[in-house]
DNA sequence: CCAAATTGTGTAACCGCTTACATTATAGAA
DNA sequence: TTCTATAATGTAAGCGGTTACACAATTTGG
């Protein structure tokens, strides 16, 4: 294993200094004159010498590395968080470890262990939407974190929690894309995906409402289905739906949790007979990497997912407890189009 | 900070024994009576006490802590990597950590020094293709690396890289593709994807001209382009080579280094008046999420990425040297179909 | 030319835990 | 009852760094 066994005291020894000085040097301390300082680092060089970070965790009560929670990495929305925040915590001289969502949801004697024994420097934790039950182990596990390391929470994240945060403004990024259809004449407009009790849903839903009330469209529950956040799930739900109605009555748009229900519906659609854009317009979010290559090309709202886990981190790290909206902006593609003719 | 601040000082205290006794209740050891145990516990659940691991790492030498280095988590397939990756980890206690990939081979001084003074119990290296001068720069990252935790290599491992490792087999894999276009019927078949002088295209090129052979079909040059990993890089690859060819010898098979070049393939055919399958067969690999929603459904190459990334921490853990080849499996969907009469 | 200020370096305690070894309490054997 | 295994617990020495403080060497000022 070679040099990984070396330790100050080796570097001390062959340099013929004192630990101390040693430490001096590799903090860059100007205390240091300038020959000596010269001799040991020709012996760190030499030696290959790397300080190990956990005994200087030990002194400084920092070990320089964050985690980030998240419910699915395979979610590439999720993927571009992390991404952001890896970065971000580089930057600053931090690692970035990933922790799986159970570790603060799962029922069980000590979720949050896992993290709060490892002493990170800070946590992220994406807030996904929670059956009732498992939302009060989230509850409990945050508060038992945060005794040990600050956090920040990024999603549809619930008000009283009372955590630096940065959040989704659903309800006006739903509220827009009821707003974008109408304006290309669509008046069938149909909201897809979200839990029931999914707090996120019901901005969406506020939104959804808001949207219609503002051009005097009623709102038709059956336009209004819950489905997971997977194009399977996206496509079943869109199956029903088109199932369940008359033709006469199909939605002429739709507005998607994201962008692999977006993906679902357009292959349901499909299978029903309906052209995308021509019959059927499709809004998706997230804008995901694949969106430009579908077939139309899918309209979505890329919320910049990267810079927000970047900002995640500068909150983390700067201790405020700011709560922030993440900034979002349209990406107009091929798959909305004006509303057919009647 | 509340009990972040708890020792096992305290604890000891509390409980009215020493230290030593709370250490041997932490491990379980059985050379503690019953009711001091008792009593112990209960101060630890009362005090909602964790032992700090990086104080464990200082005598026990572990940190129970891996690392992944990866090119892009941005690209689905090593975010499917990495998932299995860290479902393995943590499966086996330990954590996993991203690093970046230019902490591997970036010019200057010290690369690996991020990873090294982490004092990590091993590290997974995803291995890309590099430009001749950083792969310098790899081999002697890896090698310091390599004094002070075990590393395994994932993907496109040169031979003369002594270290455990899982790699793909992408000769195989490509006769393969090759094998199951001429068997519907393809004659012109082109390779896109992967820099020239990459050793896995190396690999690949010699599998289709094996596959070609095998079949006495002639190998075109102008069938064989280079391009980097991301749907832009194929769609403008594909672009190129149809605009130079006369439509009469374009090609009717495509073989792509992955579905996100498949994906730009497929667009810019679309762009020179190609319909997927009918005028052209596409074959991608990786089997993203989006490949089945794709139009037509992409077909393409399940690598079981997870599985993959679980494998390579067992390697990591069990210290063998084994230099795995990754399974892998056909996906046949829409975007292949017999060659168009001539 | 000597006292005081400044500079450079070393000593030792400490961070929170593990563990070899020492010590004490308890039980069983003679 | 006394002696010796055995079980239960405590003591103290690390692990590899940081840092307050002490001290020696050098420079500066009067």
């Amino acid at each position: 294993m070679g040099q990984s066994g070396t330790t100050i005291y080796d570097i001390a020894e062959e340099a013929g200094v004192s630990i101390a000085t040693v430490s001096r040097v590799l903090k860059g301390d100007s205390s240091v004159s300038g020959k000596t300082r010269l001799r040991v680092k020709e012996v760190i060089a030499r030696r290959n010498y790397r300080p190990s970070s956990i005994a200087r965790g030990m002194t400084s009560k920092t070990t320089h590395s964050l985690g980030i929670v998240l419910p699915k990495l395979l979610n590439p929305n999720y993927a571009m968080i992390f991404t952001g925040a890896s970065d971000g915590a580089r930057q600053a001289g931090y690692s970035m470890s990933l922790f799986p969502w159970r570790s603060v949801t799962e029922q069980g004697e000590n979720p949050a262990m896992l993290l709060a024994e490892r002493r990170l420097d800070g946590v992220i934790v994406c807030v996904e939407y929670l059956p009732p039950d498992q939302q009060e182990q989230l509850r409990r596990s945050l508060a038992e974190l945060q005794q040990y390391m600050p956090i920040v929470l990024i999603g549809c994240v619930p008000s009283d929690l009372e955590y630096p945060a940065i959040s989704y403004n659903m309800a006006e990024i739903t509220r827009s894309a009821v707003e974008e259809l109408i304006s290309l004449g669509h008046e069938k407009i149909a909201l897809i995906g979200g839990m029931e009790e999914d707090r996120d849903q019901h901005r969406r839903d506020i939104g959804y409402r808001q949207g219609l009330e503002n051009a005097h469209l009623p709102c038709v529950d059956s336009y209004r289905v819950w489905c997971g956040g997977t194009a399977e799930a996206g496509e079943a739900a869109m199956d029903q739906m088109l199932s369940s109605l008359l033709p006469s009555h199909w939605p002429t748009g739709i507005i998607a949790l994201n962008d692999m229900v977006a993906m679902g519906c357009m292959a349901a659609a499909r299978r029903h007979g309906l052209r995308v854009p021509e019959d059927l317009s499709v809004i998706g979010c997230d804008n995901l990497f694949c969106a430009p290559y579908l077939l139309p090309a899918l309209t979505s709202i890329n919320m910049h997912q990267q810079s927000l886990g970047r900002e995640a981190v500068t909150l983390l790290l700067s201790g405020e407890n700011r709560r922030e909206s993440a900034l979002w902006e349209w990406v107009r593609r091929d798959s909305c189009a004006p509303a057919p003719r009647r």
